[in-house]
DNA sequence: TGAATATCGTTGTATGCGACAACTACTAGG
DNA sequence: CCTAGTAGTTGTCGCATACAACGATATTCA
């Protein structure tokens, strides 16, 4: 195996590695925000209101799965929802302030915990990894 | 919000989304090995054999689930396990030959697949990611 | 040595995320 | 209008996981 095969194999262990960590983390940091909620609450603070449609092609998801986490978060009190006035199929989802309250705490803890682990990277290492993983990502056509 | 904050949450989200995906791929890529069992295997091969609560503490996970996985991977051929001569509450798990027959090709296909998203990468960038992605994991010691 | 304690694994139960399919309500194009 | 197509909801299912209770075995120490 060359070394750039065996650097795929410890990228591809370690990605999996969080992966399996992260709802779980995401549980014990924030437990009234779960990691997918979390997400969802982010992406349309982030790109202002937006339609459930718009959730499920974003994350991959399947509408049913995006129905019901937004049925929740609206429960909760955490999203605003209304019809969309010129089209009545749709509905514009977006945080209320509760939710952006919970969002801007959650982003606080998540953020303390990331800075915990990132104690001993320079600021060049940091912005360095996230370069990588956007980049990454952003080659995942599927 | 400073560079590297942001730079922290771009990593959060990029980490997240690969997450999200993950489980995903593996199932289209490796139908019959999912991505836990493929991790458990491929890291009981990789350790020589084990017990199973090696694998829960490597993977944090509840013995529960690991007991669980072992029991399909064992329903389905892909390992052996036998109590450990020395401590009869223990037993010890390894991979069989189909097992490893299944591993070898759901690491073919996993590195084909992975060769893809990076083929504008040059070795540096892929050997940097990999040492900073090891680097970010053992920092994790919940 | 024998009782208390700890460890390994299994099993019962519950939860959360996700998929797919069937359905309703609405829109758009002949 | 009628026929397609689209947005979202709901029913049902499967999978991965956690927690708690338990049986079997090991270990420790009075």
């Amino acid at each position: 195996m060359s070394d750039r095969e065996a650097s795929m194999d410890v990228i591809q262990r370690e990605l999996t590695s969080f992966a399996r960590r992260a709802r779980q983390k995401a549980a014990q940091l924030h437990p009234e925000l779960s990691l997918v909620a979390h997400s969802m609450l982010d992406h349309m603070d982030k790109n202002g209101s937006c339609h459930a449609a718009d959730l499920a092609g974003h994350f991959m998801l399947d509408k049913s799965t995006v129905s019901r986490q937004i049925t929740m978060l609206e429960a909760e009190g955490m999203i605003v929802r209304e019809t969309d006035p010129d089209d009545h199929r749709r509905q514009i989802v977006k945080p209320s302030e509760k939710g952006l309250d919970l969002l801007k705490g959650a982003n606080r803890q998540r953020r303390a915990s990331f800075e915990e682990r990132f104690t001993d990277w320079d600021d060049t290492d940091v912005a360095q990894l996230a370069a990588y993983l956007r980049s990454y990502n952003a080659a995942d056509v599927d």
